[in-house]
DNA sequence: CTTATGCCTTGACCTGAGTTAAGAAGAAAC
DNA sequence: GTTTCTTCTTAACTCAGGTCAAGGCATAAG
Protein backbone atom coordinates (compact mmCIF):
# COMPACT_ATOMS: atom_id res chain seq x y z
CA UNK A 1 0.00 0.00 0.00
CA UNK A 2 2.66 2.48 0.34
CA UNK A 3 3.73 1.88 -3.07
CA UNK A 4 5.62 5.25 -4.79
CA UNK A 5 3.51 5.41 -7.55
CA UNK A 6 -0.11 6.82 -7.09
CA UNK A 7 -2.91 5.25 -8.67
CA UNK A 8 -6.10 6.30 -10.15
CA UNK A 9 -8.51 4.71 -7.53
CA UNK A 10 -6.22 6.18 -4.78
CA UNK A 11 -7.52 9.95 -6.29
CA UNK A 12 -11.11 8.88 -7.39
CA UNK A 13 -11.59 8.16 -3.74
CA UNK A 14 -10.55 11.34 -2.54
CA UNK A 15 -13.64 14.35 -2.09
CA UNK A 16 -11.44 16.76 -4.36
CA UNK A 17 -10.65 14.74 -6.95
CA UNK A 18 -13.85 12.37 -7.56
CA UNK A 19 -14.98 14.77 -10.23
CA UNK A 20 -12.38 14.58 -12.66
CA UNK A 21 -11.95 12.64 -15.79
CA UNK A 22 -9.51 10.10 -16.98
CA UNK A 23 -7.65 12.73 -18.47
CA UNK A 24 -7.61 15.13 -16.17
CA UNK A 25 -6.69 12.08 -13.18
CA UNK A 26 -3.53 11.66 -15.56
CA UNK A 27 -2.31 14.80 -15.80
CA UNK A 28 -2.44 15.36 -11.93
CA UNK A 29 -1.00 11.58 -11.37
CA UNK A 30 2.03 12.93 -13.59
CA UNK A 31 2.58 15.68 -11.29
CA UNK A 32 2.37 13.71 -8.15
CA UNK A 33 5.08 12.60 -5.98
CA UNK A 34 5.58 10.46 -3.42
CA UNK A 35 7.34 11.53 -0.45
CA UNK A 36 8.16 9.62 2.83
CA UNK A 37 9.11 11.45 5.91
CA UNK A 38 10.36 10.54 9.22
CA UNK A 39 9.15 11.33 12.64
CA UNK A 40 9.34 15.07 13.25
CA UNK A 41 10.45 15.61 9.36
CA UNK A 42 9.07 18.51 8.00
CA UNK A 43 7.54 18.84 4.65
CA UNK A 44 6.96 22.60 4.54
CA UNK A 45 7.77 25.84 6.49
CA UNK A 46 5.45 28.57 6.66
CA UNK A 47 6.41 31.65 4.42
CA UNK A 48 8.31 29.23 1.76
CA UNK A 49 7.05 29.63 -1.65
CA UNK A 50 3.82 27.28 -2.17
CA UNK A 51 4.09 25.12 -5.47
CA UNK A 52 2.40 21.64 -3.96
CA UNK A 53 -0.86 21.20 -2.28
CA UNK A 54 -0.85 17.55 -0.60
CA UNK A 55 -3.04 14.25 0.28
CA UNK A 56 -1.44 12.28 3.51
CA UNK A 57 -1.53 8.45 2.38
CA UNK A 58 -0.35 7.28 5.85
CA UNK A 59 0.85 8.50 9.14
CA UNK A 60 -0.03 11.73 10.40
CA UNK A 61 1.29 15.47 10.01
CA UNK A 62 0.60 18.16 11.89
CA UNK A 63 0.13 22.03 10.56
CA UNK A 64 1.12 24.55 13.11
CA UNK A 65 1.54 28.42 13.86
CA UNK A 66 4.94 29.41 15.34
CA UNK A 67 5.24 32.36 17.21
CA UNK A 68 9.01 34.84 17.08
CA UNK A 69 10.10 32.75 20.67
CA UNK A 70 8.80 29.56 19.66
CA UNK A 71 6.04 28.79 20.88
CA UNK A 72 3.51 26.65 19.14
CA UNK A 73 0.04 26.38 18.24
CA UNK A 74 -0.89 23.29 16.49
CA UNK A 75 -3.78 24.42 13.65
CA UNK A 76 -4.75 21.16 12.25
CA UNK A 77 -3.73 17.48 12.99
CA UNK A 78 -4.60 15.86 9.36
CA UNK A 79 -5.33 12.14 8.96
CA UNK A 80 -4.91 9.90 6.25
CA UNK A 81 -6.85 10.42 3.40
CA UNK A 82 -7.27 14.51 4.16
CA UNK A 83 -5.65 16.72 1.28
CA UNK A 84 -3.81 19.71 2.68
CA UNK A 85 -2.05 22.96 1.37
CA UNK A 86 -5.13 23.08 -1.69
CA UNK A 87 -6.15 26.15 -0.66
CA UNK A 88 -2.74 28.27 -0.35
CA UNK A 89 -2.91 28.04 -4.55
CA UNK A 90 -5.22 30.59 -4.75
CA UNK A 91 -3.26 33.16 -2.26
CA UNK A 92 -1.49 36.83 -2.63
CA UNK A 93 1.93 35.40 -3.10
CA UNK A 94 1.41 31.94 -2.42
CA UNK A 95 3.41 31.95 0.49
CA UNK A 96 2.42 28.50 3.19
CA UNK A 97 0.53 30.47 5.77
CA UNK A 98 1.57 27.40 7.93
CA UNK A 99 4.08 24.65 9.21
CA UNK A 100 4.17 21.59 8.27
CA UNK A 101 5.79 18.47 10.36
CA UNK A 102 5.06 14.69 10.98
CA UNK A 103 3.93 13.53 13.77
CA UNK A 104 5.29 10.06 13.08
CA UNK A 105 6.73 8.56 9.99
CA UNK A 106 4.19 9.28 7.18
CA UNK A 107 3.95 9.29 3.37
CA UNK A 108 2.54 12.24 1.88
CA UNK A 109 1.57 12.77 -2.29
CA UNK A 110 2.77 15.95 -3.52
CA UNK A 111 0.93 17.53 -6.45
CA UNK A 112 1.80 20.55 -8.61
CA UNK A 113 -0.54 23.04 -8.10
CA UNK A 114 0.15 25.14 -11.59
CA UNK A 115 -1.48 22.00 -12.73
CA UNK A 116 -4.43 21.72 -10.75
CA UNK A 117 -5.26 25.28 -11.36
CA UNK A 118 -5.14 24.37 -15.01
CA UNK A 119 -7.60 21.97 -14.22
CA UNK A 120 -10.02 23.93 -12.32
CA UNK A 121 -10.14 26.06 -15.08
CA UNK A 122 -11.65 23.24 -17.39
CA UNK A 123 -13.44 21.92 -14.79
CA UNK A 124 -16.53 24.14 -13.05
CA UNK A 125 -17.54 20.81 -11.10
CA UNK A 126 -14.29 20.46 -9.49
CA UNK A 127 -14.14 24.11 -8.85
CA UNK A 128 -17.45 24.18 -7.03
CA UNK A 129 -15.97 21.21 -4.83
CA UNK A 130 -12.76 23.50 -4.21
CA UNK A 131 -15.41 25.98 -3.16
CA UNK A 132 -16.62 23.51 -1.13
CA UNK A 133 -13.86 22.14 0.53
CA UNK A 134 -13.10 25.69 1.49
CA UNK A 135 -16.04 26.68 2.40
CA UNK A 136 -15.92 23.96 5.24
CA UNK A 137 -12.45 24.99 6.07
CA UNK A 138 -13.75 28.14 6.70
CA UNK A 139 -16.57 27.24 8.98
CA UNK A 140 -13.91 25.21 10.89
CA UNK A 141 -11.80 28.52 11.45
CA UNK A 142 -14.65 30.25 12.72
CA UNK A 143 -15.34 27.71 15.14
CA UNK A 144 -11.74 27.56 15.93
CA UNK A 145 -12.21 31.43 16.99
CA UNK A 146 -15.07 30.84 18.52
CA UNK A 147 -13.78 28.58 21.46
CA UNK A 148 -10.86 30.60 21.51
CA UNK A 149 -12.38 33.35 22.33
CA UNK A 150 -15.89 32.66 24.28
CA UNK A 151 -15.09 28.99 25.67
CA UNK A 152 -12.42 28.48 28.24
CA UNK A 153 -9.71 25.64 27.85
CA UNK A 154 -12.22 22.93 29.50
CA UNK A 155 -15.33 23.69 27.32
CA UNK A 156 -12.71 23.87 24.51
CA UNK A 157 -11.76 20.13 25.81
CA UNK A 158 -15.35 18.75 26.37
CA UNK A 159 -16.41 20.40 22.75
CA UNK A 160 -13.10 18.33 21.44
CA UNK A 161 -14.45 15.45 23.22
CA UNK A 162 -17.71 15.46 22.28
CA UNK A 163 -16.69 16.50 18.63
CA UNK A 164 -14.28 12.56 18.58
CA UNK A 165 -16.97 10.79 20.66
CA UNK A 166 -18.28 8.13 17.71
CA UNK A 167 -21.81 7.32 17.75
CA UNK A 168 -24.41 8.56 20.18
CA UNK A 169 -25.13 5.10 20.20
CA UNK A 170 -24.46 1.51 22.11
CA UNK A 171 -22.60 1.66 25.08
CA UNK A 172 -20.10 3.44 26.69
CA UNK A 173 -18.37 5.71 24.59
CA UNK A 174 -14.32 5.53 24.44
CA UNK A 175 -11.95 7.80 22.80
CA UNK A 176 -8.26 7.14 22.27
CA UNK A 177 -6.80 10.34 21.93
CA UNK A 178 -5.65 10.61 18.08
CA UNK A 179 -1.74 11.97 19.16
CA UNK A 180 0.22 12.65 22.30
CA UNK A 181 -1.65 14.37 24.88
CA UNK A 182 0.78 17.49 25.08
CA UNK A 183 -0.11 17.11 21.06
CA UNK A 184 -3.71 17.63 21.40
CA UNK A 185 -2.99 20.43 24.26
CA UNK A 186 -1.13 22.91 21.81
CA UNK A 187 -4.17 21.58 19.22
CA UNK A 188 -6.56 23.22 22.14
CA UNK A 189 -4.15 25.92 23.24
CA UNK A 190 -3.98 24.69 26.65
CA UNK A 191 -0.62 24.01 28.11
CA UNK A 192 0.38 20.38 28.68
CA UNK A 193 0.31 20.97 32.64
CA UNK A 194 -3.46 22.52 32.27
CA UNK A 195 -4.77 20.04 29.97
CA UNK A 196 -3.68 17.18 32.93
CA UNK A 197 -5.08 19.33 35.20
CA UNK A 198 -8.40 19.73 33.24
CA UNK A 199 -8.66 16.08 32.46
CA UNK A 200 -8.22 15.01 36.47
CA UNK A 201 -11.38 17.79 37.15
CA UNK A 202 -13.59 16.19 34.84
CA UNK A 203 -12.72 12.88 36.10
CA UNK A 204 -13.05 13.62 39.98
CA UNK A 205 -16.28 15.18 38.73
CA UNK A 206 -17.69 11.38 37.35
CA UNK A 207 -17.37 13.29 34.00
CA UNK A 208 -14.86 11.06 32.30
CA UNK A 209 -12.62 8.18 32.90
CA UNK A 210 -9.11 8.39 31.70
CA UNK A 211 -6.64 5.81 31.26
CA UNK A 212 -3.51 6.57 28.92
CA UNK A 213 -4.42 7.70 25.82
CA UNK A 214 -8.02 6.47 26.66
CA UNK A 215 -10.56 8.53 27.33
CA UNK A 216 -14.11 7.18 28.58
CA UNK A 217 -17.30 8.74 28.86
CA UNK A 218 -18.84 8.13 31.61
CA UNK A 219 -21.75 11.03 31.75
CA UNK A 220 -22.08 11.97 28.17
CA UNK A 221 -25.61 14.18 29.04
CA UNK A 222 -23.37 16.25 31.66
CA UNK A 223 -20.64 17.37 29.32
CA UNK A 224 -23.91 18.24 27.04
CA UNK A 225 -24.70 20.22 29.80
CA UNK A 226 -21.74 21.72 30.33
CA UNK A 227 -21.03 22.32 26.49
CA UNK A 228 -24.29 24.32 25.98
CA UNK A 229 -25.13 25.83 29.67
CA UNK A 230 -21.72 26.33 30.55
CA UNK A 231 -22.21 25.94 33.84
CA UNK A 232 -19.28 24.19 35.43
CA UNK A 233 -19.72 22.14 38.20
CA UNK A 234 -17.11 21.76 41.20
CA UNK A 235 -15.27 18.32 41.25
CA UNK A 236 -16.48 16.90 44.33
CA UNK A 237 -12.90 17.19 45.82
CA UNK A 238 -11.58 19.93 43.68
CA UNK A 239 -9.25 22.68 45.01
CA UNK A 240 -6.33 20.63 45.72
CA UNK A 241 -4.43 24.04 46.77
CA UNK B 1 -26.14 57.86 -4.61
CA UNK B 2 -28.52 55.84 -2.11
CA UNK B 3 -30.70 54.80 -4.93
CA UNK B 4 -33.07 52.02 -4.54
CA UNK B 5 -32.32 50.44 -7.36
CA UNK B 6 -28.82 48.75 -8.48
CA UNK B 7 -26.24 49.77 -11.53
CA UNK B 8 -24.09 47.79 -13.48
CA UNK B 9 -20.98 50.30 -12.97
CA UNK B 10 -21.52 49.62 -8.92
CA UNK B 11 -20.97 46.00 -9.34
CA UNK B 12 -18.35 46.27 -12.37
CA UNK B 13 -16.32 47.72 -9.71
CA UNK B 14 -16.76 45.57 -6.67
CA UNK B 15 -13.84 42.26 -7.43
CA UNK B 16 -16.77 39.69 -6.93
CA UNK B 17 -18.56 40.54 -9.95
CA UNK B 18 -16.19 42.02 -12.45
CA UNK B 19 -15.35 38.88 -14.39
CA UNK B 20 -19.43 38.84 -15.66
CA UNK B 21 -20.64 39.52 -19.03
CA UNK B 22 -23.62 41.90 -19.24
CA UNK B 23 -26.19 39.03 -19.09
CA UNK B 24 -25.08 37.68 -16.24
CA UNK B 25 -24.65 41.22 -14.77
CA UNK B 26 -28.21 41.65 -15.32
CA UNK B 27 -29.28 38.58 -13.89
CA UNK B 28 -27.64 39.19 -10.91
CA UNK B 29 -29.39 42.42 -11.07
CA UNK B 30 -32.60 41.45 -11.46
CA UNK B 31 -32.06 39.02 -8.22
CA UNK B 32 -30.65 42.18 -5.98
CA UNK B 33 -32.54 44.13 -3.51
CA UNK B 34 -31.21 47.12 -1.38
CA UNK B 35 -31.79 47.05 2.50
CA UNK B 36 -31.95 49.55 4.30
CA UNK B 37 -30.68 49.45 8.20
CA UNK B 38 -30.71 51.75 10.74
CA UNK B 39 -27.78 51.94 14.01
CA UNK B 40 -27.89 48.67 15.62
CA UNK B 41 -30.81 47.08 13.78
CA UNK B 42 -29.63 43.49 12.75
CA UNK B 43 -29.40 42.15 9.27
CA UNK B 44 -29.12 38.72 9.70
CA UNK B 45 -28.42 35.75 12.50
CA UNK B 46 -26.40 33.28 13.19
CA UNK B 47 -28.25 29.48 12.45
CA UNK B 48 -30.49 31.59 10.08
CA UNK B 49 -30.48 30.06 6.54
CA UNK B 50 -28.27 31.73 4.19
CA UNK B 51 -30.56 32.80 0.91
CA UNK B 52 -28.70 35.99 0.34
CA UNK B 53 -25.20 37.31 0.57
CA UNK B 54 -24.50 40.89 0.35
CA UNK B 55 -22.23 44.27 -0.83
CA UNK B 56 -22.65 47.03 1.50
CA UNK B 57 -22.81 50.18 -0.60
CA UNK B 58 -22.48 52.59 3.06
CA UNK B 59 -22.17 52.35 6.63
CA UNK B 60 -20.79 49.85 8.38
CA UNK B 61 -22.00 46.30 9.66
CA UNK B 62 -20.33 44.19 12.39
CA UNK B 63 -19.80 40.52 11.87
CA UNK B 64 -19.78 38.60 15.51
CA UNK B 65 -20.16 35.53 17.61
CA UNK B 66 -22.23 35.26 20.39
CA UNK B 67 -21.44 33.02 23.27
CA UNK B 68 -24.37 31.09 25.16
CA UNK B 69 -24.28 33.81 27.86
CA UNK B 70 -24.89 36.38 25.41
CA UNK B 71 -20.64 37.77 25.38
CA UNK B 72 -19.83 39.16 21.79
CA UNK B 73 -16.91 38.71 19.53
CA UNK B 74 -16.73 40.68 16.96
CA UNK B 75 -15.21 38.86 13.75
CA UNK B 76 -15.19 41.85 10.80
CA UNK B 77 -16.07 45.42 10.77
CA UNK B 78 -16.91 45.79 7.09
CA UNK B 79 -16.53 48.66 5.03
CA UNK B 80 -18.43 50.00 2.09
CA UNK B 81 -17.56 47.93 -0.84
CA UNK B 82 -16.97 45.04 0.95
CA UNK B 83 -19.14 41.16 0.18
CA UNK B 84 -19.86 39.35 2.99
CA UNK B 85 -21.53 36.05 3.39
CA UNK B 86 -20.09 34.73 0.04
CA UNK B 87 -18.63 31.98 1.35
CA UNK B 88 -21.91 30.66 3.28
CA UNK B 89 -23.06 29.47 -0.19
CA UNK B 90 -21.01 26.74 -0.29
CA UNK B 91 -21.84 25.49 3.48
CA UNK B 92 -23.25 22.30 4.39
CA UNK B 93 -26.43 23.29 5.47
CA UNK B 94 -26.00 27.06 4.15
CA UNK B 95 -26.51 28.97 7.38
CA UNK B 96 -24.90 31.94 8.74
CA UNK B 97 -22.09 30.92 11.01
CA UNK B 98 -22.40 34.62 12.15
CA UNK B 99 -24.45 37.34 13.12
CA UNK B 100 -24.51 41.14 11.42
CA UNK B 101 -25.91 43.97 12.40
CA UNK B 102 -25.07 47.53 11.77
CA UNK B 103 -23.00 49.79 13.81
CA UNK B 104 -24.66 52.82 12.20
CA UNK B 105 -27.41 53.58 9.42
CA UNK B 106 -26.10 51.42 6.86
CA UNK B 107 -27.21 50.67 3.09
CA UNK B 108 -26.56 47.20 1.94
CA UNK B 109 -27.47 45.42 -1.26
CA UNK B 110 -28.65 41.87 -1.04
CA UNK B 111 -27.96 38.71 -3.89
CA UNK B 112 -29.85 35.45 -4.18
CA UNK B 113 -26.94 33.09 -3.31
CA UNK B 114 -28.66 30.78 -5.62
CA UNK B 115 -28.96 32.78 -8.65
CA UNK B 116 -24.95 33.16 -8.30
CA UNK B 117 -24.47 29.75 -7.63
CA UNK B 118 -26.19 29.05 -11.00
CA UNK B 119 -24.04 31.81 -12.63
CA UNK B 120 -20.84 30.06 -11.17
CA UNK B 121 -21.20 26.91 -12.75
CA UNK B 122 -21.08 28.96 -16.10
CA UNK B 123 -18.36 30.97 -15.33
CA UNK B 124 -15.12 29.63 -14.45
CA UNK B 125 -13.16 32.86 -14.34
CA UNK B 126 -15.62 34.12 -11.53
CA UNK B 127 -15.47 30.76 -9.49
CA UNK B 128 -11.50 31.25 -9.71
CA UNK B 129 -12.11 34.86 -8.10
CA UNK B 130 -14.08 33.79 -5.80
CA UNK B 131 -11.45 30.49 -4.71
CA UNK B 132 -8.90 33.74 -4.88
CA UNK B 133 -11.42 35.60 -2.45
CA UNK B 134 -11.91 32.99 0.36
CA UNK B 135 -8.58 31.78 0.30
CA UNK B 136 -8.04 35.58 1.36
CA UNK B 137 -10.11 35.24 3.93
CA UNK B 138 -8.79 32.18 5.16
CA UNK B 139 -5.43 33.46 5.26
CA UNK B 140 -7.26 36.19 7.21
CA UNK B 141 -9.05 33.90 10.18
CA UNK B 142 -5.17 32.22 10.02
CA UNK B 143 -3.66 35.09 11.16
CA UNK B 144 -6.51 36.13 13.84
CA UNK B 145 -6.12 32.44 15.35
CA UNK B 146 -2.23 33.32 15.13
CA UNK B 147 -3.27 36.34 16.72
CA UNK B 148 -5.28 35.05 19.65
CA UNK B 149 -3.19 32.05 21.05
CA UNK B 150 0.26 33.52 20.17
CA UNK B 151 0.07 37.09 20.97
CA UNK B 152 -0.91 39.10 23.99
CA UNK B 153 -3.65 41.65 24.11
CA UNK B 154 -1.13 44.78 23.52
CA UNK B 155 0.63 43.23 20.98
CA UNK B 156 -2.58 42.05 19.31
CA UNK B 157 -3.17 45.95 19.08
CA UNK B 158 0.01 47.12 18.02
CA UNK B 159 -0.78 44.47 14.89
CA UNK B 160 -3.96 46.07 14.23
CA UNK B 161 -2.73 49.94 14.44
CA UNK B 162 0.60 48.85 12.01
CA UNK B 163 -1.81 46.78 9.76
CA UNK B 164 -4.08 50.19 9.96
CA UNK B 165 -0.90 52.67 9.56
CA UNK B 166 -1.33 54.03 6.07
CA UNK B 167 1.96 54.42 4.25
CA UNK B 168 5.34 54.42 5.82
CA UNK B 169 5.43 57.36 4.10
CA UNK B 170 5.75 61.54 5.10
CA UNK B 171 5.47 62.86 8.48
CA UNK B 172 3.73 61.26 11.41
CA UNK B 173 1.18 58.87 11.23
CA UNK B 174 -2.46 59.36 12.52
CA UNK B 175 -4.95 57.12 12.55
CA UNK B 176 -8.82 57.36 12.68
CA UNK B 177 -10.18 54.14 14.59
CA UNK B 178 -12.50 53.22 12.09
CA UNK B 179 -14.98 52.86 15.19
CA UNK B 180 -15.80 53.37 18.58
CA UNK B 181 -13.32 51.96 21.12
CA UNK B 182 -15.09 49.51 22.67
CA UNK B 183 -16.03 47.89 18.91
CA UNK B 184 -12.13 47.33 18.24
CA UNK B 185 -11.61 45.83 21.63
CA UNK B 186 -14.44 43.56 20.97
CA UNK B 187 -12.25 42.92 17.46
CA UNK B 188 -9.41 42.51 19.39
CA UNK B 189 -10.92 40.40 21.46
CA UNK B 190 -9.67 42.34 24.62
CA UNK B 191 -12.47 44.34 27.12
CA UNK B 192 -13.02 47.99 27.08
CA UNK B 193 -11.24 48.61 30.06
CA UNK B 194 -7.81 46.10 29.42
CA UNK B 195 -8.26 48.03 26.22
CA UNK B 196 -7.90 51.77 27.62
CA UNK B 197 -5.09 50.38 29.85
CA UNK B 198 -2.92 49.18 26.81
CA UNK B 199 -3.16 52.65 25.39
CA UNK B 200 -2.81 54.15 28.51
CA UNK B 201 0.65 52.46 28.83
CA UNK B 202 1.29 52.31 24.93
CA UNK B 203 0.74 56.35 25.36
CA UNK B 204 3.25 56.26 28.53
CA UNK B 205 6.07 55.10 27.10
CA UNK B 206 6.11 57.35 24.10
CA UNK B 207 5.20 55.05 21.42
CA UNK B 208 1.99 56.54 20.53
CA UNK B 209 -0.32 59.49 21.60
CA UNK B 210 -4.41 59.08 21.93
CA UNK B 211 -6.65 62.07 20.99
CA UNK B 212 -9.91 60.64 21.06
CA UNK B 213 -10.88 58.67 18.00
CA UNK B 214 -7.28 60.16 16.86
CA UNK B 215 -3.93 57.81 16.99
CA UNK B 216 -0.86 59.48 16.50
CA UNK B 217 2.06 57.22 15.89
CA UNK B 218 5.39 58.55 17.99
CA UNK B 219 7.57 56.02 16.96
CA UNK B 220 6.72 53.13 14.44
CA UNK B 221 10.20 51.59 14.55
CA UNK B 222 9.60 51.43 18.56
CA UNK B 223 6.15 49.78 17.51
CA UNK B 224 7.54 47.40 14.78
CA UNK B 225 9.96 46.42 17.18
CA UNK B 226 7.80 44.94 19.87
CA UNK B 227 5.70 43.08 16.75
CA UNK B 228 8.68 41.33 15.51
CA UNK B 229 10.99 40.78 19.10
CA UNK B 230 8.21 41.00 21.41
CA UNK B 231 9.98 42.39 24.36
CA UNK B 232 7.32 44.78 25.77
CA UNK B 233 9.39 47.65 27.03
CA UNK B 234 8.48 48.58 30.58
CA UNK B 235 6.85 51.89 30.76
CA UNK B 236 8.36 54.70 32.53
CA UNK B 237 5.64 55.21 34.99
CA UNK B 238 3.58 52.04 34.74
CA UNK B 239 2.68 49.42 37.35
CA UNK B 240 -0.11 51.83 38.63
CA UNK B 241 -1.02 49.46 41.48
C1' DC C 1 19.17 -5.97 35.76
C1' DT C 2 20.34 -0.60 35.46
C1' DT C 3 20.26 3.59 33.16
C1' DA C 4 18.51 6.77 29.99
C1' DT C 5 14.81 9.11 27.53
C1' DG C 6 10.37 10.96 26.74
C1' DC C 7 6.01 12.04 28.28
C1' DC C 8 2.81 12.99 31.87
C1' DT C 9 1.45 14.66 36.40
C1' DT C 10 1.58 17.46 40.52
C1' DG C 11 2.28 21.37 43.40
C1' DA C 12 3.53 26.20 44.30
C1' DC C 13 3.62 30.42 42.47
C1' DC C 14 2.77 34.30 39.25
C1' DT C 15 0.53 37.27 36.07
C1' DG C 16 -2.39 39.04 32.23
C1' DA C 17 -6.48 40.23 31.70
C1' DG C 18 -11.39 39.93 33.23
C1' DT C 19 -14.75 41.79 36.72
C1' DT C 20 -16.84 45.07 39.60
C1' DA C 21 -17.68 49.51 40.78
C1' DA C 22 -17.18 54.32 40.54
C1' DG C 23 -16.38 58.34 38.31
C1' DA C 24 -15.17 61.60 34.11
C1' DA C 25 -16.11 63.68 29.82
C1' DG C 26 -18.64 64.48 25.89
C1' DA C 27 -22.74 64.58 23.16
C1' DA C 28 -27.51 64.95 22.83
C1' DA C 29 -32.00 66.14 24.70
C1' DC C 30 -34.76 69.23 27.10
C1' DG D 1 -28.28 76.75 30.75
C1' DT D 2 -29.34 71.66 33.07
C1' DT D 3 -30.22 66.94 32.71
C1' DT D 4 -29.57 62.53 30.67
C1' DC D 5 -27.22 59.20 27.89
C1' DT D 6 -23.41 57.06 26.29
C1' DT D 7 -18.77 56.03 26.09
C1' DC D 8 -14.43 55.97 28.14
C1' DT D 9 -11.23 55.78 32.03
C1' DT D 10 -9.36 54.43 36.51
C1' DA D 11 -8.64 51.71 40.44
C1' DA D 12 -9.11 47.54 43.39
C1' DC D 13 -9.80 42.91 43.28
C1' DT D 14 -10.13 38.16 41.36
C1' DC D 15 -9.06 34.19 38.84
C1' DA D 16 -8.00 31.07 34.87
C1' DG D 17 -4.41 29.46 33.22
C1' DG D 18 0.65 29.99 32.34
C1' DT D 19 5.38 29.15 34.37
C1' DC D 20 8.73 26.89 37.09
C1' DA D 21 10.42 23.02 39.38
C1' DA D 22 10.22 18.42 40.93
C1' DG D 23 9.04 13.96 40.59
C1' DG D 24 6.57 9.55 38.43
C1' DC D 25 6.17 6.03 35.07
C1' DA D 26 6.71 3.78 31.07
C1' DT D 27 9.37 2.08 27.21
C1' DA D 28 13.85 1.52 25.05
C1' DA D 29 18.80 0.91 25.34
C1' DG D 30 22.89 -0.71 27.33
Amino acid sequence: MTAKTVTSEELWNTHLFSGLNQAQLDLVIQSARVISLAEGEHLFEAQQHAQHFFLLRSGCIKLFLLSPDGNEKIIHIVSPKDTFGEAVMFMDGQNYPVNASALEASEVIAFQSSVFRKILSESTDTCLRLLADMSAWLKKQLNEIDALTLQNATLRFINFLLHETPRPGNGIPEIELPAAKNVIASRLSIQPESFSRILRNLQRSGLISVNGNIITIMNIEGLHEMSAGGNIPVPPCAKTN
